[in-house]
DNA sequence: GTACTTCTGTCGAGTGTCCGACAGAAGTTG
DNA sequence: CAACTTCTGTCGGACACTCGACAGAAGTAC
């Protein structure tokens, strides 16, 4: 019984006695005091209030989310989003911006920091109180080391050790990974937290999926694992892909495919961001043109569905914003598609987390290697004997 | 420091010396001692001799994979195979035979209990010494329960207790998994034990796939995750599957299929298992069957890489004795269709535990099981309360 | 206000774990 | 065979952990 036990207990957020703690763990109430007492002089269990049965009123303690903060980082191509968030993942402050990937580690990672430190002040929190942070990087990730790998989208980023630089400037542990795995982490983390297998599909410039397969992350051998975009569909056999392939996904479903279809039949497109527009605009050739997106989309959603098996499918990014279109256009082929059994219980949805699903995902990332049982029992071991100084 | 962390240091086979497990677990030489003498009087640790170095000679401790053996069990559509095996996974006896799965859990799972009691007799093994029994069934499998859910071949067994019954008249552990995950595991086990991302096809009758990743199997929510067989390919859009739905690799890449599509080109086939033999005579047509199957199947398993992103892929199954030829049509598309980064450390092969892949990997089920540390910490405890007494 | 109930922190005792020291065992060396 | 080296099992002490008892704290009931 290590005092993590007791803590993992009161991680659910709801308040309980130390009698009903005793009970359910089988210790001794003096123990779980003492094990308590550590708890609350860490600030990460307090008490809050306690109604008598005709006696004294038991104190009943919860987890206290507030302790500390932990900062989360969603790195795009083009966009940069950094979130300081409390240990239950709520989002206190944040603070997005346009920057280019490619500008590199340096210049990126610096605009990381000054954000950071800005949003830790603005909150009145002192960086001490900073407990990790987390970061998602467009492309694929060692998780283990926290560097890019042969990213494609990232020059100058290849192999760059990002735990090491933050950890220069925020002696914090620094947790890295794939920007859309942090998605599907924030998804989960946001609303879907018993959901134990899911996939966040996202849709923008590109085309990837997170995939949480037995409530755990699947990364795969490289790091790559979810990359439906250069899955091969039929219907996109004679277009060339930038990846230099032919027939990918992403040729024809991601949002650049579809400004190109609709080019073709006439409507004027001037950036990428205005399909999404004309759609809500009730455009009758870009919500055809979405709709078919999303049939070609659930073209691959289905191999997914019948591979992995999922419960969940949430759909994310910029597309997902276009309304039920698309929904309807995946849910068309998936559940045409895929084995009863496997869609039987199957939820398509769009991403409630939204823009904010990278930045939730990445502080879920840094609490859960902050609250884990080991981290948990380090520090307690760590505080007990400052307390014992 | 559990019991068990002395243990897992052992399992790996080395042989190592009292003050060699000292120093790598930083635990005192007298208390390595102690728990290694709970565990030798268990058995599951064995002195192995030992070479002086100028004094007494330290004796060599070892995992003793005789102490105790396990049965694995693969069931299939229409044949039965149950081998014991030693705790390492070496299979010491097997036996196998045709059976009918329809003819229902009671007759099926007597065969069970009747074979292994059988081999345990002929290894001159009590059953005492058994100490789980690992299953593979020919559907989707509630592994918690040990149950198959909806099992579109198995009539009687939805829903069967499995366990319950082996337990009832062999009292040990009993663990249940859908066959290609066995199949998988058995792969693993025999010869790939450092990989953690492993696909096992397996092309039969039907196709399907065990989805090893981050070093365990993926069931996904229902246990139906590695479907392959019902994946729609472009080629087969016209051709009906059993299923229902049209397009399913399954209709035009297994066994069957195959059988079809040669008949069609004025060969004889009688039977399906023809199909391997003629393969292996050189027959023009059946090799170029195969192959075309090959290169149809690679379609599936390009997007299963993207998905997953496996460091190695093994196919099996009754197909995958027909030689080269399918390998071929599957590499030929898979190193044309997934992305360099995640083909560049992959490697695709045929199964090289074959027809025993099954009856392995219910063994090694069964005995990630019996060795786990929790369960060897609980047996250590029960082991030294009995010497106390 | 007083009696009663129920909870809390403290403290000594009991328990089990782990360590280091020691004497003896089992080899090598000459 | 004697001296030396290196390993093994044993055993008492140190330590940490956990428990239950107890006195005091903080309410309710009348």
């Amino acid at each position: 019984m290590r005092p993590s036990d007791v803590f993992d207990l009161l991680r659910d957020g709801r308040p309980r006695t130390r009698a009903e703690l005793a009970a359910t763990t089988g210790l001794a109430r003096s123990t779980i005091s003492a094990r308590l007492d550590v708890l609350m002089r860490l600030g990460l269990v307090v008490p809050v209030g306690g109604v008598s049965t005709g006696g004294r009123p038991p104190s009943l303690l919860a987890f206290n989310p507030g302790a500390r903060v932990v900062v989360g980082v969603d790195l795009g191509a083009s966009h940069a989003r950094a979130a300081v968030a409390d240990l239950d993942g709520r989002v206190l402050a944040e603070r997005g911006e346009p920057i280019d990937i490619a500008d590199g580690p340096e210049r990126v990672l610096g605009w990381v920091q000054e954000t950071a430190t800005a949003l830790l002040a603005e909150q009145r929190r002192d960086v001490s109180e900073l407990a990790a942070i987390g970061v998602g990087l467009p492309g694929p990730v060692e998780h283990s080391t926290g560097r890019a790998i042969n990213p494609p989208i990232m020059p100058g980023w290849d192999r760059y050790d990002v735990p090491g630089h933050l950890q220069r400037v925020l002696d914090v542990p620094v947790l890295v990974d794939n920007d859309v795995n942090i998605m599907a982490l924030g998804e989960q983390h946001s609303h879907l937290r018993e959901v134990a297998d899911l996939v966040f599909v996202k849709v923008g410039t590109g085309i990837g999926a997170g995939i949480i397969s037995g409530g755990t992350l699947q990364r795969g051998a490289q790091g790559t694992a979810g990359d439906l975009g250069h899955v091969h569909v039929a219907r996109g056999a004679d277009v060339t892909c930038r990846c230099g392939n032919q027939g990918c996904l992403e040729a024809i479903a991601a949002i650049p495919a579809l400004a190109r279809t609709m080019r073709a039949a006439g409507v004027a497109v001037a950036e990428d961001h205005d399909v999404v527009a004309l759609v809500r605009g009730g455009d009758r050739t870009a919500v055809q043109a979405v709709r078919q997106g999303g049939r070609d989309l659930g073209e691959v959603v289905a191999a997914l569905v019948n591979l992995v098996n999922p419960s969940v499918i949430v759909i994310g990014g910029a597309l997902a914003a276009a309304g039920e279109g698309l929904l309807a256009g995946i849910r068309e082929v998936v559940y045409q598609r895929s084995l009863p059994l496997a869609t039987e219980h199957l939820h398509i949805t769009t991403s409630r987390a939204g823009e904010r699903a990278g930045v939730i995902g990445a502080a879920a990332l840094a609490i859960g290697h902050v609250l884990s049982p080991t981290a948990i029992d380090r520090v307690v071991e760590e505080g007990a004997v400052r307390l014992a100084q």
